[in-house]
This record gives C-alpha cells, structure tokens and sequence, in this order.
RNA sequence: UCCUCGGUAGCUCAAUUGGCAGAGCAAGCGGCUGUUAACCGCAAGGUUGGAGGUUCGAGUCCUCCCCGAGGAGCCA
C-alpha cells in the first residue's frame, strides 16, 4: 500500500460493508434522508458505493454529535463512525447491515435541499438534474450505465476489435437522411457526427476488425421518451462479414452485455425494482423474422383488432415498403421472449451503402434488432455495398453529391470484400436494461429539443 | 413542423355554476429509544406563467404570447 495514500483508505466503501462485520468502520457520504424518535436518529448515508443506515443513539455518541445528527439538513456531507452490524430491518443498499454510530463529524451542512423524498414533476427534476444524480434510482442507473459500456469494450476488445476513433466535427452529411447540427469550421459548414459508420470503413481495411464509440448528434425536433439530441453509440464494423455473420456476432455481443451487467450489477438492479427474469433469457441465438414475415404478420394482427402498449391502441396496418413505427415494433417484439432479428427491410427506407439482395433489387441485406418490452430498436444493422459502380449508382439515387463521398466509393477500388456493421445505442440499451420507461433518465445530463441546461 | 394535455406556496396538488386561494410535504419551534417518504402539536408560507379583455366580481371565461409534458414524423 502506497503510503501517501494516508487517512483515505481509513474509510470503508458501503458496498464493502458485510467484510467488516461486527468491526468499527469510518463511512465518508451525504445524508440522504433522515428519520427520527427522540433519543434515536436514523440516518440514511450513502457514499457513492451504496446506502446503509446510520443509528445514532444519544446515550452511545457526544452530546454534539447527536444533536448535530438530529438537526442536520439533507445531504450534509459527514463522516461516520461507528460498528457494522447485520440487521434484517436495515434499509439501504446492498442493505442488510446498518450503522450503530459512536462519531459523527459534519464536513458541511447542506443548505435547504430542493429535492424531498416525495414525488416530484419532470420539470423541477430536470430543472435540477445535477442534485437529481444523487436520488437512489439514479445513481443505481449510472452505475448501470458505466457497466455496460464497460462490457460494451470489453467484448470487442477481447475479440479482436481494434478501437479506431472516427472524427465528431464531419464536412457532410453522412447518411443525408437526418438533421445534423452545423458549427462554424474557420469560415466553412462543417457538422456534428451523425454515425462514424463511413469512417469505419476505411479503418477496416487497416485493422480488419474496428469499432468506434461516442457521441452523435441528432438536431431532429423529436419529443419522444426514446430521443436525444446527444446519445452515446457503438459501432463495430467487420471486413469479410456477411449479414448472416453479422448477426451472429450480434447475438453474441448484445448477450454478453446483458449477462455480464445482470451478474456485476444486481443490486443496483434490485434498487431499481427491475424485474431481471426477461433479461435472464436474453442468450444466442435470437429469433430472426423477415420484413415480408413481419409485415404479414402485423397486418393479420391489425386485421383483428389486435391493440399494443403503452396505450392499447389498435396495431394499424402496414403497407409493404414502409418503415415500422413505434407500435409495430412493440408488436413484432411481443411475439417473441427475447430480443428479436428483423431483416431485409425494403432499400427505400434505408440507408443508400446497404448491399441489395441478389435477386431482390427492392430489400436489401440490412438487420434491425427489437428488444423485448416495448424498448424498440437498440441495433440497427447491415451489410455493406462493397461494389464501386453499384455504390455510385446508390449515390446518385439518392440525390448525394458525388465529391463529398469520393473517398468513400474509393474505398470499393482498392481491395474491396463483403463487409458489414451495426450500431447499438447505448441509452435505449440502458433504458431496457434497467426497465425505465424514458430515455432521459439514462444519461447523466441528457441533451432534449428544449433543453441544453444544466 | 403538427396533434393533445398542462402551468396555483420551495415541492406535489385542490379550489363546485364566475363569489373570502386551501391541504400535505419541505423549511422553523416543541415532543417521542426501531424509524423505513415515521408520527403528534404550534407557527409560518401567495404578483394563481406573462400581457390585454369581458364582468359588480376572474385561479376559473375570451384573445395573444412564454414555458413544460406526451405523441406523430425521423431515428439509435
């Protein structure tokens, strides 16, 4: 042990807390919440780690520090001394042991906290989400957070994905579909990254195996629970891969992160009241229905009345070639108990670099994967033109200026293989996984259509 | 951009047909040795989002504006 690290690792992590069992322990947080009877405080502290309960009685601690217990505000910062003890009354996180203080010394006594233990509007939330970080529910959701990106690296570095970073400041539209954000480039448009998808392309042909990861922008005016104007997104992309290889991977990947976040994550699960049983089954392989499939099915569905959550409104019917809104995805989802593979969508509404399928000009060999429970979309995939004259074909479609993707088509002349790729979005993963029903809660300060503050 | 709903005490909400603007929680004071958003008592807390209009009288009705929420489109 280093010896500068002095008095710091005098204190004991919460989460630690059932290795100390019967010893004296120095527990350094806030004061989350407090309740009392006279000559007995209890104080609920956390420390980052976890929440466990502090009891104070007046006849164990000085006479300061029990009527500093007594009185203290919400979230004053202290430090706790006092004798770990299990105690199945014991609320808290991992729980099952409290606190039966002997010393408490106030660092700083908060002022008038805004956020009480009641219910409270999004607005005021939102309006202070830099306190709202340190309620239960969302610290359990960053720490969520922070394993699966973990495990979303993981992954991938263990098997054989080079991590090459694609640029955030771009000179066009990448996909010339969406709405970007522009800036100012020394006198020049340039635009915040929608997907650094392209860029993966030619890193491929240096690493053969890479991934990208980071913030996209979206200037959409989308209000939904399941937009942000800033989201967090992973995209691999595989030289010699096929759609079917593709998917593989996927199922694999996407597995791996629900397992590996349910094993290291359970309590902060447990905080979150989610029901872990759905997310248990999520094992390869995963079920694969085609658009055609899908289509027929949902329009047999809606032919029967048949109605989907939130709202059990009726499923509306689907013409073949038109994308799936957000009730035909939860339906084709509720067919299945795991996540489920919808492939060869119609070309028209996808991406103009998706690879046709031979003999089947109108689909093309692209991938969306549905998360079970009305989570919608968390991967969209597929593979990749890889022929130089039918890519500049696409572009032209499309109504694309041929200059700005040059070095793109450039890429199909020298060398050029089957390849393929998929983006999963993080904060729609993070939404499924801890079972919250907005998309705001999943990112520690979110980027909305009418909010940029704090 | 469009559709729907909303804005009253620090917070969450109520206020009958247009007739004295009220509760709970938080904050303050007092009490209580097992509380889980404790409980009991006392006291305090208001430019009803903004501007204009109708009326003897507007939180309530009308017009415009501002802000927020949910959804559509689009997407991860």
């Amino acid at each position: 042990m280093s010896p500068i690290t002095g008095s710091y690792t005098a204190s004991v992590r919460i989460e630690n807390i059932a290795r100390y069992d019967g010893q004296e322990v120095i527990i350094q947080g806030w004061l989350q919440l407090k309740t009392g009877k006279g000559k007995l405080q209890f104080l609920r502290v956390r420390d980052g780690s976890g929440i466990i309960q502090a009891v104070v009685f007046k006849g164990n601690v000085s006479a300061e520090a029990f009527e500093a217990a007594r009185r203290l505000p919400l979230e004053s910062s202290l430090i706790v001394t006092g004798v770990a003890r299990a105690d199945q009354r014991a609320p808290g996180f991992p729980g099952g042991y409290e606190l039966d203080v002997r010393d408490l010394e106030v660092v700083q006594e908060s002022a008038e906290y805004p956020i009480g233990p009641k219910e409270h509007g999004v607005e005021f939330l939102m309006d202070n989400r830099h306190l709202w970080l340190r309620s239960t529910r969302q610290w359990a959701i960053l720490r969520v957070r922070a394993t699966i990106i973990k495990a979303i690296r993981d992954w991938l570095d263990d098997n054989g994905f080079t991590l090459v970073d694609t640029p955030i400041l771009t000179p066009a539209a990448a996909e010339g579909t969406t709405t970007l954000f522009q800036t100012d480039y020394h006198g020049m448009p340039a635009f915040l990254a929608q997907t650094g998808q392209l860029y993966n392309e030619a890193n491929i042909f240096a690493v053969g195996k890479t991934y990208c990861f980071g913030p996209t922008f979206r200037a959409e005016k989308s209000k939904t629970r399941r937009h942000l104007q800033e989201f967090w997104m992973v995209e691999p992309e595989i030289a010699f891969c096929t759609l079917e290889q593709l998917l593989e991977i996927e199922e694999q990947y996407v597995s791996y992160i629900v397992q590996t976040t349910l094993r290291k994550r359970a309590v902060e699960l447990a905080a979150l009241e989610r029901d872990t049983s759905t997310l248990a089954k999520v094992v390869p392989p995963f079920p694969r229905i085609s658009y055609d499939d899908a289509v027929t099915r949902i329009n047999a569905a809606a032919a029967a009345g048949v109605t989907v959550p939130p709202n059990d409104e009726p499923l509306p019917a689907l013409p073949w070639g038109e994308d799936f809104g957000a009730p035909h995805e939860t339906f084709v989802a509720s067919l299945f108990d795991k996540p489920v593979f919808v492939h060869h969508y119609p070309s028209q509404v996808k991406a103009f670099y998706m690879e046709s399928e031979p003999g089947r000009p109108e689909v093309c060999r692209s991938c969306d994967l549905l998360a079970p429970e009305g989570y919608g979309e968390i991967v969209g995939g597929s593979e990749r033109m890889s022929d130089p004259d039918l890519l500049l074909a696409a572009i032209d479609r499309h109504h694309l200026p041929r200059e700005a993707y040059a070095w793109y088509v450039d890429l199909r002349r020298y060398g050029s293989v089957p390849h393929s790729g998929f983006g999963l979005g993080v904060e729609r993963t993070v939404a499924w996984l801890c079972g919250i029903d907005h998309i705001r809660e999943t990112v520690p300060f979110p980027r909305l259509l009418n909010r940029l503050y704090p």
